[in-house]
RNA sequence: GGAGAGUUGACCGAGCGGCCGAAGGUGACAGUCUUGAAAACUGUUGAGGGCAACCCCCUCCGCGGGUUCGAAUCCCGCACUCUCCGCCA
Protein backbone atom coordinates (compact mmCIF):
# COMPACT_ATOMS: atom_id res chain seq x y z
CA UNK A 1 0.00 0.00 0.00
CA UNK A 2 1.40 3.50 -0.92
CA UNK A 3 1.59 6.04 1.75
CA UNK A 4 -1.92 7.97 1.63
CA UNK A 5 0.11 11.41 2.56
CA UNK A 6 2.01 11.13 -0.52
CA UNK A 7 -0.93 10.63 -2.54
CA UNK A 8 -2.93 13.69 -1.20
CA UNK A 9 0.22 16.05 -0.87
CA UNK A 10 1.25 14.91 -4.36
CA UNK A 11 -0.70 13.32 -6.65
CA UNK A 12 1.52 14.09 -9.81
CA UNK A 13 4.22 11.69 -7.95
CA UNK A 14 1.82 9.12 -8.05
CA UNK A 15 -0.29 9.76 -11.57
CA UNK A 16 3.19 9.50 -13.14
CA UNK A 17 3.81 6.26 -11.15
CA UNK A 18 0.89 4.84 -12.57
CA UNK A 19 1.75 5.58 -16.49
CA UNK A 20 4.58 4.61 -16.04
CA UNK A 21 3.52 1.13 -14.73
CA UNK A 22 1.13 1.60 -17.52
CA UNK A 23 -1.68 1.90 -15.18
CA UNK A 24 -4.57 4.03 -15.10
CA UNK A 25 -3.80 7.16 -13.48
CA UNK A 26 -7.48 8.48 -13.24
CA UNK A 27 -7.34 6.57 -9.96
CA UNK A 28 -5.51 9.12 -8.42
CA UNK A 29 -8.42 11.26 -8.29
CA UNK A 30 -10.81 8.70 -7.34
CA UNK A 31 -8.67 8.29 -4.31
CA UNK A 32 -8.91 11.64 -3.17
CA UNK A 33 -12.39 11.42 -3.72
CA UNK A 34 -13.14 8.37 -1.32
CA UNK A 35 -10.59 9.22 0.82
CA UNK A 36 -12.68 13.25 1.67
CA UNK A 37 -16.10 10.72 1.45
CA UNK A 38 -14.19 8.54 4.41
CA UNK A 39 -12.92 11.41 6.06
CA UNK A 40 -16.37 13.57 6.11
CA UNK A 41 -18.09 10.02 7.22
CA UNK A 42 -15.97 9.78 9.83
CA UNK A 43 -16.00 13.32 11.16
CA UNK A 44 -19.72 13.12 11.22
CA UNK A 45 -19.76 9.46 13.08
CA UNK A 46 -17.38 10.97 15.69
CA UNK A 47 -18.93 13.70 16.74
CA UNK A 48 -22.95 11.80 17.10
CA UNK A 49 -21.04 9.04 18.56
CA UNK A 50 -18.68 11.73 21.10
CA UNK A 51 -22.58 13.11 21.96
CA UNK A 52 -23.95 9.80 22.66
CA UNK A 53 -21.18 9.05 24.96
CA UNK A 54 -21.61 12.55 26.44
CA UNK A 55 -25.77 11.60 27.22
CA UNK A 56 -24.77 8.06 28.40
CA UNK A 57 -22.94 9.35 31.51
CA UNK A 58 -26.04 11.82 32.09
CA UNK A 59 -27.67 8.65 31.61
CA UNK A 60 -26.15 6.73 34.51
CA UNK A 61 -25.93 9.56 36.81
CA UNK A 62 -29.89 10.41 36.49
CA UNK A 63 -32.71 9.31 38.41
CA UNK A 64 -36.88 8.46 37.71
CA UNK A 65 -38.25 10.57 35.52
CA UNK A 66 -35.60 12.38 34.02
CA UNK A 67 -33.65 8.94 33.37
CA UNK A 68 -36.73 7.96 31.44
CA UNK A 69 -36.58 11.24 29.42
CA UNK A 70 -33.29 10.97 28.87
CA UNK A 71 -33.21 7.67 27.72
CA UNK A 72 -35.92 8.26 24.75
CA UNK A 73 -33.53 10.90 23.77
CA UNK A 74 -30.64 8.05 23.21
CA UNK A 75 -32.17 5.61 21.83
CA UNK A 76 -32.67 8.00 18.78
CA UNK A 77 -29.49 9.08 18.94
CA UNK A 78 -27.93 5.17 18.82
CA UNK A 79 -29.97 5.02 15.77
CA UNK A 80 -28.28 7.96 14.26
CA UNK A 81 -24.96 6.39 15.32
CA UNK A 82 -25.39 3.47 13.98
CA UNK A 83 -26.43 4.13 10.61
CA UNK A 84 -23.28 7.15 10.67
CA UNK A 85 -21.28 4.07 11.32
CA UNK A 86 -21.97 1.87 8.49
CA UNK A 87 -21.82 4.61 6.18
CA UNK A 88 -17.85 5.63 7.68
CA UNK A 89 -16.89 1.54 7.82
CA UNK A 90 -18.54 1.86 3.88
CA UNK A 91 -16.37 4.89 2.89
CA UNK A 92 -13.09 3.44 4.86
CA UNK A 93 -13.47 0.22 3.14
CA UNK A 94 -13.91 2.00 -0.30
CA UNK A 95 -11.39 3.61 -0.56
CA UNK A 96 -9.03 1.59 1.31
CA UNK A 97 -9.44 -0.99 -1.92
CA UNK A 98 -9.03 2.09 -4.07
CA UNK A 99 -5.73 2.78 -2.42
CA UNK A 100 -5.06 -0.88 -2.48
CA UNK A 101 -5.01 -1.29 -5.86
CA UNK A 102 -2.14 1.34 -6.62
CA UNK A 103 1.41 -0.48 -7.03
CA UNK A 104 4.41 1.13 -4.93
CA UNK A 105 6.04 3.79 -6.78
CA UNK A 106 9.12 3.47 -8.82
CA UNK A 107 12.25 4.51 -7.46
CA UNK A 108 14.04 6.99 -9.73
CA UNK A 109 16.14 5.78 -12.38
CA UNK A 110 13.78 2.54 -13.26
CA UNK A 111 13.11 2.67 -16.94
CA UNK A 112 9.23 3.52 -17.75
CA UNK A 113 7.45 0.62 -19.85
CA UNK A 114 6.43 -3.19 -19.83
CA UNK A 115 8.94 -6.13 -20.13
CA UNK A 116 10.56 -5.46 -22.58
CA UNK A 117 11.88 -2.25 -21.85
CA UNK A 118 14.31 -3.19 -18.87
CA UNK A 119 17.82 -1.84 -18.82
CA UNK A 120 20.86 -4.05 -19.28
CA UNK A 121 22.89 -2.77 -16.58
CA UNK A 122 26.08 -4.84 -16.70
CA UNK A 123 27.26 -7.98 -18.41
CA UNK A 124 29.77 -10.53 -16.07
CA UNK A 125 31.67 -13.32 -17.38
CA UNK A 126 31.33 -14.76 -21.28
CA UNK A 127 29.32 -17.65 -22.44
CA UNK A 128 31.68 -20.58 -23.88
CA UNK A 129 32.12 -20.44 -27.56
CA UNK A 130 30.74 -24.38 -27.54
CA UNK A 131 31.58 -24.93 -31.10
CA UNK A 132 35.13 -23.61 -31.29
CA UNK A 133 35.48 -26.18 -28.16
CA UNK A 134 33.83 -29.25 -30.53
CA UNK A 135 31.09 -29.13 -28.26
CA UNK A 136 27.59 -30.08 -29.56
CA UNK A 137 25.35 -28.28 -27.41
CA UNK A 138 22.33 -30.59 -25.68
CA UNK A 139 19.89 -29.06 -23.46
CA UNK A 140 19.20 -29.45 -19.80
CA UNK A 141 17.43 -31.72 -20.15
CA UNK A 142 19.01 -34.14 -22.66
CA UNK A 143 22.01 -34.01 -20.65
CA UNK A 144 20.00 -34.27 -17.04
CA UNK A 145 18.45 -37.54 -18.47
CA UNK A 146 21.91 -38.60 -19.35
CA UNK A 147 23.34 -37.99 -15.78
CA UNK A 148 19.75 -39.94 -14.39
CA UNK A 149 19.12 -36.50 -12.61
CA UNK A 150 16.06 -35.76 -14.29
CA UNK A 151 12.56 -37.53 -14.87
CA UNK A 152 10.06 -36.22 -16.47
CA UNK A 153 8.00 -38.75 -17.59
CA UNK A 154 7.13 -40.34 -14.49
CA UNK A 155 6.81 -36.39 -13.06
CA UNK A 156 4.22 -36.31 -15.86
CA UNK A 157 2.70 -39.71 -14.73
CA UNK A 158 2.45 -39.00 -11.10
CA UNK A 159 1.60 -35.27 -10.41
CA UNK A 160 1.22 -34.11 -14.37
CA UNK A 161 2.50 -31.85 -16.74
CA UNK A 162 5.28 -29.20 -15.43
CA UNK A 163 6.36 -31.78 -12.58
CA UNK A 164 9.01 -34.16 -11.77
CA UNK A 165 11.28 -36.11 -10.47
CA UNK A 166 14.83 -35.13 -9.22
CA UNK A 167 17.01 -38.16 -9.39
CA UNK A 168 20.06 -39.57 -7.53
CA UNK A 169 22.59 -36.62 -8.64
CA UNK A 170 20.17 -34.51 -9.87
CA UNK A 171 18.29 -34.43 -5.93
CA UNK A 172 22.27 -33.90 -4.82
CA UNK A 173 23.35 -31.72 -7.09
CA UNK A 174 19.80 -29.47 -5.64
CA UNK A 175 20.47 -29.67 -2.24
CA UNK A 176 24.26 -28.65 -3.23
CA UNK A 177 23.12 -25.89 -4.82
CA UNK A 178 20.27 -24.44 -2.07
CA UNK A 179 23.47 -25.31 0.42
CA UNK A 180 25.59 -23.67 -0.88
CA UNK A 181 23.01 -21.08 -0.93
CA UNK A 182 22.29 -20.81 2.55
CA UNK A 183 26.00 -20.93 3.17
CA UNK A 184 26.59 -17.83 1.38
CA UNK A 185 23.65 -15.76 2.88
CA UNK A 186 24.60 -17.00 6.70
CA UNK A 187 28.58 -15.75 5.85
CA UNK A 188 26.08 -12.44 5.02
CA UNK A 189 24.51 -12.15 8.16
CA UNK A 190 21.17 -13.77 6.77
CA UNK A 191 19.51 -15.71 9.67
CA UNK A 192 18.47 -19.44 8.18
CA UNK A 193 14.98 -19.96 8.47
CA UNK A 194 12.70 -22.88 6.75
CA UNK A 195 9.20 -21.55 6.13
CA UNK A 196 5.40 -22.52 6.24
CA UNK A 197 4.31 -22.74 3.07
CA UNK A 198 0.86 -22.90 3.06
CA UNK A 199 -0.30 -19.21 4.33
CA UNK A 200 -4.14 -17.73 5.68
CA UNK A 201 -5.60 -15.31 3.32
CA UNK A 202 -4.23 -12.36 4.97
CA UNK A 203 -0.85 -13.23 5.09
CA UNK A 204 -1.08 -13.86 0.94
CA UNK A 205 -2.67 -10.49 0.68
CA UNK A 206 -0.35 -8.81 2.87
CA UNK A 207 2.08 -9.46 0.76
CA UNK A 208 0.45 -8.09 -2.22
CA UNK A 209 0.30 -11.56 -4.11
CA UNK A 210 -3.75 -11.40 -4.23
CA UNK A 211 -4.10 -8.66 -6.89
CA UNK A 212 -3.83 -9.08 -10.65
CA UNK A 213 -1.64 -12.37 -10.54
CA UNK A 214 -3.73 -14.39 -7.89
CA UNK A 215 -4.95 -16.70 -10.31
CA UNK A 216 -0.95 -17.96 -10.05
CA UNK A 217 -1.74 -19.32 -6.79
CA UNK A 218 -2.93 -22.33 -5.48
CA UNK A 219 -5.38 -21.87 -3.07
CA UNK A 220 -6.54 -24.95 -0.95
CA UNK A 221 -10.69 -24.42 -0.42
CA UNK A 222 -11.38 -26.65 2.27
CA UNK A 223 -8.99 -24.92 4.95
CA UNK A 224 -8.71 -21.26 3.07
CA UNK A 225 -5.33 -22.00 3.00
CA UNK A 226 -2.85 -20.50 0.08
CA UNK A 227 0.32 -22.41 -0.99
CA UNK A 228 2.87 -20.16 -1.28
CA UNK A 229 5.36 -19.64 -4.43
CA UNK A 230 8.22 -18.38 -2.48
CA UNK A 231 9.24 -17.73 0.85
CA UNK A 232 8.58 -13.73 0.93
CA UNK A 233 5.27 -14.47 1.58
CA UNK A 234 6.12 -16.36 4.72
CA UNK A 235 8.91 -13.95 5.72
CA UNK A 236 7.06 -10.95 4.84
CA UNK A 237 4.25 -12.13 7.29
CA UNK A 238 6.66 -13.45 9.86
CA UNK A 239 6.74 -9.78 11.68
CA UNK A 240 3.19 -8.69 10.72
CA UNK A 241 1.87 -6.31 13.22
CA UNK A 242 5.47 -5.88 14.95
CA UNK A 243 6.80 -2.91 16.03
CA UNK A 244 10.76 -3.80 15.10
CA UNK A 245 14.23 -2.27 16.76
CA UNK A 246 15.97 -1.58 14.06
CA UNK A 247 18.67 0.40 15.74
CA UNK A 248 21.30 -2.44 15.01
CA UNK A 249 20.80 -2.97 11.50
CA UNK A 250 18.37 -4.41 9.21
CA UNK A 251 16.91 -7.65 10.61
CA UNK A 252 18.16 -10.21 7.82
CA UNK A 253 16.78 -13.64 7.13
CA UNK A 254 17.40 -16.72 4.44
CA UNK A 255 14.03 -19.03 4.06
CA UNK A 256 14.21 -21.87 2.06
CA UNK A 257 11.33 -23.80 1.06
CA UNK A 258 9.38 -25.34 -1.36
CA UNK A 259 7.68 -22.70 -3.92
CA UNK A 260 4.25 -23.51 -5.69
CA UNK A 261 3.24 -21.67 -9.29
CA UNK A 262 0.37 -22.68 -11.23
CA UNK A 263 1.66 -21.11 -13.96
CA UNK A 264 -1.66 -20.23 -15.23
CA UNK A 265 -0.83 -17.79 -18.46
CA UNK A 266 2.04 -19.59 -19.29
CA UNK A 267 0.96 -22.41 -21.52
CA UNK A 268 3.10 -23.54 -24.20
CA UNK A 269 5.93 -21.43 -22.99
CA UNK A 270 8.90 -23.49 -21.39
CA UNK A 271 7.43 -26.44 -21.49
CA UNK A 272 10.61 -28.63 -22.22
CA UNK A 273 12.26 -29.90 -19.10
CA UNK A 274 12.20 -27.97 -15.65
CA UNK A 275 12.32 -24.60 -15.97
CA UNK A 276 9.03 -23.44 -15.33
CA UNK A 277 7.56 -25.81 -13.34
CA UNK A 278 4.50 -26.28 -10.95
CA UNK A 279 7.10 -26.77 -7.85
CA UNK A 280 10.68 -26.38 -6.69
CA UNK A 281 13.04 -24.99 -4.41
CA UNK A 282 14.08 -21.64 -3.26
CA UNK A 283 16.79 -19.88 -1.43
CA UNK A 284 15.71 -16.39 -0.37
CA UNK A 285 17.21 -13.50 1.49
CA UNK A 286 14.34 -11.02 2.86
CA UNK A 287 15.55 -8.04 4.75
CA UNK A 288 13.31 -5.42 7.24
CA UNK A 289 15.46 -2.13 6.65
CA UNK A 290 15.18 1.28 7.73
CA UNK A 291 13.57 3.27 4.70
CA UNK A 292 16.70 5.24 4.23
CA UNK A 293 18.69 2.43 4.37
CA UNK A 294 16.31 0.04 2.14
CA UNK A 295 18.21 1.15 -1.37
CA UNK A 296 21.88 0.11 0.24
CA UNK A 297 20.12 -3.37 1.14
CA UNK A 298 19.18 -3.90 -2.73
CA UNK A 299 22.30 -3.30 -3.32
CA UNK A 300 23.66 -5.67 -1.22
CA UNK A 301 20.97 -8.05 -1.87
CA UNK A 302 22.27 -8.31 -5.58
CA UNK A 303 25.70 -8.12 -4.93
CA UNK A 304 25.42 -11.47 -2.86
CA UNK A 305 23.27 -12.88 -5.33
CA UNK A 306 25.96 -11.88 -8.30
CA UNK A 307 28.66 -13.88 -5.82
CA UNK A 308 26.55 -16.83 -5.83
CA UNK A 309 26.05 -16.73 -9.89
CA UNK A 310 30.06 -16.10 -10.26
CA UNK A 311 30.91 -18.75 -7.69
CA UNK A 312 29.12 -21.23 -9.95
CA UNK A 313 31.12 -19.81 -12.67
CA UNK A 314 27.98 -18.88 -14.91
CA UNK A 315 27.79 -15.77 -17.62
CA UNK A 316 24.64 -14.09 -16.45
CA UNK A 317 24.09 -9.86 -17.07
CA UNK A 318 22.14 -7.98 -14.68
CA UNK A 319 18.61 -6.09 -16.00
CA UNK A 320 16.90 -2.82 -13.95
CA UNK A 321 13.29 -3.91 -14.84
CA UNK A 322 11.17 -1.55 -16.31
CA UNK A 323 8.17 -0.06 -14.12
CA UNK A 324 5.49 -1.80 -16.04
CA UNK A 325 7.12 -5.28 -15.13
CA UNK A 326 7.65 -4.44 -11.69
CA UNK A 327 5.05 -6.21 -9.56
CA UNK A 328 2.53 -3.91 -7.67
CA UNK A 329 4.93 -4.11 -4.29
CA UNK A 330 8.14 -3.44 -5.75
CA UNK A 331 9.66 0.01 -6.39
CA UNK A 332 13.01 -1.58 -7.94
CA UNK A 333 13.67 -5.23 -9.37
CA UNK A 334 17.24 -5.91 -10.43
CA UNK A 335 16.80 -9.83 -12.06
CA UNK A 336 20.05 -11.73 -13.03
CA UNK A 337 19.68 -13.47 -16.10
CA UNK A 338 22.34 -16.64 -16.57
CA UNK A 339 23.21 -17.70 -20.17
CA UNK A 340 20.74 -20.30 -21.65
CA UNK A 341 23.29 -22.11 -24.05
CA UNK A 342 20.67 -24.54 -25.62
CA UNK A 343 18.20 -21.79 -26.67
CA UNK A 344 20.72 -18.62 -26.87
CA UNK A 345 19.10 -16.43 -24.63
CA UNK A 346 19.12 -15.42 -20.86
CA UNK A 347 17.12 -16.93 -18.40
CA UNK A 348 16.27 -15.28 -14.86
CA UNK A 349 17.93 -17.09 -12.36
CA UNK A 350 17.62 -14.13 -9.86
CA UNK A 351 15.09 -11.60 -8.92
CA UNK A 352 15.63 -9.18 -6.27
CA UNK A 353 13.10 -6.14 -5.17
CA UNK A 354 13.12 -3.60 -2.95
CA UNK A 355 9.42 -2.85 -1.45
CA UNK A 356 10.40 -0.10 0.32
CA UNK A 357 7.59 0.62 2.71
CA UNK A 358 4.97 -0.87 0.88
CA UNK A 359 4.94 -4.45 2.04
CA UNK A 360 5.09 -2.78 5.62
CA UNK A 361 2.39 -0.64 5.68
CA UNK A 362 -0.33 -3.28 4.56
CA UNK A 363 1.15 -5.80 6.75
CA UNK A 364 1.46 -3.03 9.81
CA UNK A 365 5.02 -3.45 10.68
CA UNK A 366 7.09 -0.42 12.30
CA UNK A 367 9.46 0.32 13.97
CA UNK A 368 9.71 3.24 16.92
CA UNK A 369 11.06 6.57 15.54
CA UNK A 370 11.42 9.96 17.68
CA UNK A 371 7.62 11.07 16.56
CA UNK A 372 6.11 8.23 16.47
CA UNK A 373 5.94 4.78 14.89
CA UNK A 374 6.24 4.64 10.91
CA UNK A 375 6.69 1.50 8.57
CA UNK A 376 10.12 0.08 7.35
CA UNK A 377 11.00 -1.18 4.28
CA UNK A 378 11.36 -5.15 3.21
CA UNK A 379 13.33 -6.51 0.65
CA UNK A 380 13.64 -9.78 -1.00
CA UNK A 381 15.64 -11.74 -3.20
CA UNK A 382 16.79 -14.80 -4.71
CA UNK A 383 19.93 -16.61 -4.28
CA UNK A 384 19.56 -20.16 -5.24
CA UNK A 385 16.64 -22.11 -6.64
CA UNK A 386 16.15 -25.30 -8.70
CA UNK A 387 16.18 -23.53 -12.03
CA UNK A 388 19.75 -23.33 -11.51
CA UNK A 389 20.35 -26.57 -11.96
CA UNK A 390 19.47 -25.60 -15.62
CA UNK A 391 22.22 -23.41 -16.32
CA UNK A 392 24.56 -25.18 -13.87
CA UNK A 393 24.26 -28.40 -16.27
CA UNK A 394 23.78 -26.10 -19.75
CA UNK A 395 27.05 -24.18 -18.95
CA UNK A 396 29.50 -26.79 -17.84
CA UNK A 397 28.65 -29.44 -20.39
CA UNK A 398 31.11 -31.38 -21.96
CA UNK A 399 31.31 -32.95 -25.17
CA UNK A 400 30.84 -36.16 -24.25
CA UNK A 401 27.61 -35.85 -21.54
CA UNK A 402 29.68 -34.88 -18.45
CA UNK A 403 28.88 -31.73 -16.42
CA UNK A 404 31.87 -29.51 -14.72
CA UNK A 405 31.30 -29.11 -10.93
CA UNK A 406 32.88 -25.84 -9.60
CA UNK A 407 34.63 -26.36 -6.34
CA UNK A 408 32.13 -24.28 -4.48
CA UNK A 409 29.43 -26.81 -4.30
CA UNK A 410 32.06 -29.74 -4.62
CA UNK A 411 32.00 -30.04 -0.45
CA UNK A 412 28.13 -30.84 -0.88
CA UNK A 413 28.75 -33.72 -3.44
CA UNK A 414 31.21 -35.79 -1.70
CA UNK A 415 33.76 -34.11 -3.44
CA UNK A 416 33.06 -34.46 -7.44
CA UNK A 417 34.43 -32.88 -9.63
CA UNK A 418 32.62 -33.90 -12.66
CA UNK A 419 29.14 -35.80 -13.32
CA UNK A 420 29.45 -38.75 -15.47
CA UNK A 421 26.53 -39.64 -17.75
CA UNK A 422 25.34 -43.33 -16.73
CA UNK A 423 25.78 -45.71 -19.18
C1' G B 1 -12.44 -36.56 16.20
C1' G B 2 -14.50 -35.82 21.67
C1' A B 3 -14.26 -32.95 26.48
C1' G B 4 -12.54 -28.83 29.12
C1' A B 5 -9.66 -24.14 30.15
C1' G B 6 -7.94 -19.76 28.20
C1' U B 7 -6.79 -15.18 24.71
C1' U B 8 -6.56 -7.83 28.40
C1' G B 9 -1.07 -2.76 27.17
C1' A B 10 6.58 -4.33 25.93
C1' C B 11 5.72 -8.39 29.80
C1' C B 12 2.90 -10.48 34.18
C1' G B 13 -1.90 -9.73 35.94
C1' A B 14 -6.96 -7.49 38.04
C1' G B 15 -11.44 -6.06 36.00
C1' C B 16 -19.26 -5.03 39.14
C1' G B 17 -23.05 -3.62 31.96
C1' G B 18 -22.26 3.10 33.02
C1' C B 19 -15.77 8.74 33.30
C1' C B 20 -12.16 1.64 32.03
C1' G B 21 -7.67 2.88 27.42
C1' A B 22 -8.36 -0.16 31.53
C1' A B 23 -6.19 -1.34 38.98
C1' G B 24 -1.63 -3.44 40.66
C1' G B 25 3.14 -5.24 39.47
C1' U B 26 7.60 -5.94 36.24
C1' G B 27 10.55 -3.72 32.65
C1' A B 28 12.15 0.87 30.23
C1' C B 29 13.07 6.20 30.58
C1' A B 30 13.68 10.81 33.51
C1' G B 31 14.39 13.16 38.23
C1' U B 32 15.63 13.32 43.74
C1' C B 33 19.33 11.13 46.90
C1' U B 34 24.81 9.44 46.11
C1' U B 35 31.85 10.83 44.88
C1' G B 36 29.73 7.02 41.37
C1' A B 37 26.50 2.91 41.38
C1' A B 38 22.81 0.04 43.84
C1' A B 39 18.62 0.59 46.93
C1' A B 40 14.66 3.88 48.04
C1' C B 41 11.31 7.68 46.57
C1' U B 42 8.76 10.76 42.63
C1' G B 43 7.20 11.15 37.75
C1' U B 44 6.74 9.47 32.55
C1' U B 45 5.83 5.22 29.54
C1' G B 46 0.31 1.43 24.08
C1' A B 47 -1.40 1.68 18.93
C1' G B 48 -4.42 3.63 14.89
C1' G B 49 -7.31 7.67 13.09
C1' G B 50 -9.96 12.82 12.62
C1' C B 51 -7.90 18.35 12.90
C1' A B 52 -2.96 22.70 9.32
C1' A B 53 -1.67 22.12 14.47
C1' C B 54 -2.35 22.32 19.97
C1' C B 55 -6.23 21.43 23.00
C1' C B 56 -9.69 18.10 21.89
C1' C B 57 -12.41 14.04 19.83
C1' C B 58 -13.09 8.92 17.90
C1' U B 59 -11.55 3.67 17.50
C1' C B 60 -8.92 -0.58 19.51
C1' C B 61 -9.25 -5.43 25.80
C1' G B 62 -7.99 -12.47 19.89
C1' C B 63 -11.40 -11.69 15.18
C1' G B 64 -16.54 -10.97 13.34
C1' G B 65 -21.63 -10.37 14.49
C1' G B 66 -25.71 -9.53 18.15
C1' U B 67 -28.40 -7.69 22.74
C1' U B 68 -28.52 -2.67 25.17
C1' C B 69 -29.58 4.25 25.75
C1' G B 70 -24.55 2.30 27.04
C1' A B 71 -20.27 -3.81 26.27
C1' A B 72 -13.38 -5.54 28.10
C1' U B 73 -17.73 -7.10 30.95
C1' C B 74 -24.02 -10.53 28.51
C1' C B 75 -25.25 -13.81 23.85
C1' C B 76 -23.73 -16.26 19.05
C1' G B 77 -20.03 -17.68 15.35
C1' C B 78 -14.82 -18.15 14.05
C1' A B 79 -9.43 -18.28 14.84
C1' C B 80 -5.50 -19.40 17.94
C1' U B 81 -3.12 -21.42 22.62
C1' C B 82 -3.08 -25.04 26.56
C1' U B 83 -4.82 -29.74 29.18
C1' C B 84 -7.15 -34.57 29.00
C1' C B 85 -9.24 -38.74 26.03
C1' G B 86 -9.43 -41.21 21.34
C1' C B 87 -7.17 -42.02 16.51
C1' C B 88 -2.92 -41.94 13.28
C1' A B 89 2.30 -41.80 13.11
Amino acid sequence: MIDLAVLRNDPDVVRASQIARGDDPSVVDQVLAADERRRSALTEFESARAEQKAMGRDVAKAQGDEKAALLARTKELAEKVKSLQAEADAAETAARELVMGIGNIPEPGVPAGGPDDFAVVKHVGTPRDFAAEGVTVQDHLAIGEGLRAIDMERGAKVSGARFYFLTGIGARLELAILNAAMNLAQERGFSPMITPTLVRPETMRGTGFLGKHADEIYYLEKDELYLTGTSEVALAGYHTDEILDLSDGPLRYAGWSACYRREAGSAGRDTRGIIRVHQFHKVEMFSYARPADAAAEHARFLETEEAMLQALELPYRVIDTAAGDLGSSAARKFDCEAWLPSQERWMEVTSTSNCTTFQARRLSIRERGEQGTSPVATINGTIGTTRWIVALLENHQQADGSVYVPPVLRPYLGGLEVLTPVA
